[in-house]
RNA sequence: GCCGCCAUAGUUCAAUGGAUAGAACGGCCGCCUCCUAAGCGGCAGAUACAGGUUCGAUUCCUGUUGGUGGUACCA
């Protein structure tokens, strides 16, 4: 297929109203919104009437006449004040689950083939990665699987913070530490070295001295400081990549290109802007004045690119970004996967980056925002002490959870295999926890809901995995080319929403909402069980029995397919 | 102050301007001699408030209330 369902039936309809006289006028496809409207619904006829001061059921019957879905569709009707209602032909859903089968991306069509980069997880080295890093950064990996999947060349940028004052205090803790042998061991734990160097920092005025001509010597190459900067950073790298690594989410050090990368070209960047007159002095700083973002009074808002003291800020270190992701990485698209609250900048940075020509009007920016996790009592997520949750502490809790309810169903497994499972179950359930819900909005984080592991939770899809794979555990043959038959209605809809894969992820990819796809798999997965409840698959015999397996073949892949892209596994039992 | 975002069942979340606002959890009632009940079916339950635009508004506009975030030298 070239296209998705809905892209098709838009063709089919728009041609009908072409017929009657509407060139031009939306067909405006969607989902049906009641199993008794069909499958999908054109409810483009009565804006179309309206313009032309037509009766919108007469031009709805108009349009009918003109509609050809000759093998698509069983019945085309007209509803309410003009709906066109339109049932799928069970034989035309059977090819196209035919098809997908057949084909490697399960029938998805690729569409025209983009750069892309996506800027993702990001975390400051200076820290461990803690629960703030989360969405970021599935919501951003699972972005970077779905454009792969549809044939985009994607480049992720791990914009990791790896410059600023603080490296300086932490490279002088560092070598005390190493004088007293104990850098390995003070390590470890990141977040315990920050606390004690801080501590260090603010009671010794020596150490806090000795920092400072630290960040002074690391800015001017010194070797020694930029050796134990390196040191630091490939430490706190490896603790980034073991919670990478529990996530299941592939970011490597090739994609890691942190702030320090661009350290030189901050003044180039200023120059430039002063060159193009964008950039003025005003206080003693440079600062970029953008009318775009005045206030009543026609005041523009002042969006500072170089501090009174020479300092450069993250704005000029993103602007020296987008630059190199245009002209170095010729990305056509670039997501910056950033907390929400970051909005103003990037509209800022955006506006300055075209105004400047860093980014070619053809490249596509966009900030994919996200709101921030909170707990239980509505306020920002903490541990019982007010502390900041560390992402691998969160990790840990989910899979000793899951593995608890693991052996509470399945005593007698071994504990490798439970302990698998609880690993797949456990991160797959916090992981689609933050990425089933609407990216905008600020969330709940909720252990109990979150790992009851029933209703809509990553486990349901996973169970829905293993029923399929239990099926075919006790298939000895069966005729996997034979044709599929939809005569009950859980099978029509099963195979309905089998089809609809490519329209979940054209629209993942084009709104850049993983929970489309969650959205997606859960019906899918409803469908299923629906279909597994209803219709016998072993015990029903021949050409249906084959069919029957055929679906569950399919549904297994596709589920397989589509949690891969949101970074979850699938269990063959659980 | 100014600018932005948000407000949907008891709770947590959905709903490209479309028909009777969908789920899940919790509550109540059913379904395992039958491919794993981490499942399936049924019942009750919601658009903060007031206007406006529209054939049609949870969605767009205005105002009100209540949250929340950003906002000249953190990121």
């Amino acid at each position: 297929m070239q296209q998705t369902l809905i892209e098709l039936l838009d063709a089919r309809v728009s041609a009908a109203l072409a017929a009657v006289g509407c060139e031009g006028a939306p067909a405006v496809i969607a989902p049906a919104g009641r199993p008794e409207f069909g499958d999908y619904q054109a409810n483009g006829v009565m804006g179309a009437a309206k313009a032309r001061k037509m009766n919108p059921r007469q031009l709805a019957s108009e349009v009918l006449e003109k509609l050809d879905l000759a093998g698509i569709a069983s019945k085309v009707e007209i509803a309410g004040p003009g709906f066109i209602n339109i049932t799928l032909a069970p034989e035309f859903l059977a090819a196209l689950a035919h098809e997908a089968m057949a084909d490697a991306k399960l029938g998805v069509p690729q569409p025209v083939s983009q750069r892309v980069v996506v800027d993702y997880s990001s975390p400051n080295l200076a820290k461990e990665m803690h629960v703030g890093h989360l969405r970021s950064t599935i919501i951003g990996d699972a972005l970077a699987r779905v454009l792969r999947f549809l044939g985009h060349e994607v480049i992720a940028q791990n914009h990791v913070g790896d410059w600023g004052t603080q490296f300086g205090m932490l490279t002088a803790y560092l070598i005390e530490a190493e004088q007293g042998g104990e850098a390995t061991l003070a390590l470890n734990d990141l977040e315990d070295f920050y606390r004690r160097a801080k501590q260090r920092f603010d009671a010794d005025e020596a150490f806090a001295t000795h920092s400072r001509e630290y960040v002074v010597k690391l800015q001017g190459g010194d070797a020694q400081v930029n050796a134990l900067w390196q040191k630091f950073l490939d430490v706190s790298l490896h603790h980034c990549e073991a919670v990478y690594e529990k996530l299941g989410v592939g970011l490597t050090r090739a994609d890691v290109r942190g702030e320090s990368a661009y350290n030189d070209d901050l003044p180039v960047v200023v120059a430039d802007l002063k060159a193009k007159g964008l950039a003025v002095e005003s206080e003693g700083a440079q600062v970029v004045f953008l009318e775009e973002f005045s206030n009543k009074e026609g005041e523009a808002q002042a969006y500072i690119v170089q501090k009174q003291d020479g300092g450069y800020l993250y704005a000029t270190t993103d602007l020296a970004a987008v630059r190199y992701r245009a002209a170095t990485l010729k990305a056509d698209r670039a997501l910056y996967v950033v907390d929400a609250r970051q909005g103003l900048h990037f509209q800022q940075m955006f506006t300055v980056s075209r105004k400047a020509g860093y980014a070619p009007q053809g490249m596509q920016l966009e900030h994919v925002g996200f709101g921030v996790m909170l707990g239980e009592d509505g306020k920002p997520f903490k541990t019982r002490t007010g502390g900041t949750v560390k992402l691998a502490e969160l990790l840990e809790e989910a899979e000793h959870r899951a593995f608890a309810l693991v052996s509470e169903k399945n005593a007698n497994m071994p504990e490798s295999e439970r302990r698998a499972i609880a690993a797949a179950v456990g991160i797959g359930a916090v992981k689609y926890a933050d990425l089933s819900k609407n990216r905008n909005s600020d969330y709940v984080f909720s252990w109990d809901s979150m790992l009851a592991f029933e209703g809509n939770t990553a486990p349901y899809l996973q169970y829905a995995y293993t029923r399929i794979a239990g099926v075919f555990r006790r298939v000895e043959h069966f005729d996997a080319a034979a044709p599929i038959v939809l005569e009950e209605e859980a099978e029509r809809q099963l195979a309905l929403a089998l089809v609809r894969f490519s329209e979940a992820l054209h629209s993942v990819a084009r709104e850049t909402m993983p929970h489309f796809l969650c959205a997606y798999l859960y019906e899918l997965s409803g469908q299923f069980m629906r279909f597994y409840e209803a219709c016998p698959v072993l015990k029903s015999e021949g050409a249906l029995r084959d069919s029957r397996l055929r679906l569950c073949r399919l549904t297994a892949d596709t589920l397989k397919t589509g949690l891969g892209l949101l970074g979850i596994g699938v269990l063959e039992a659980m």
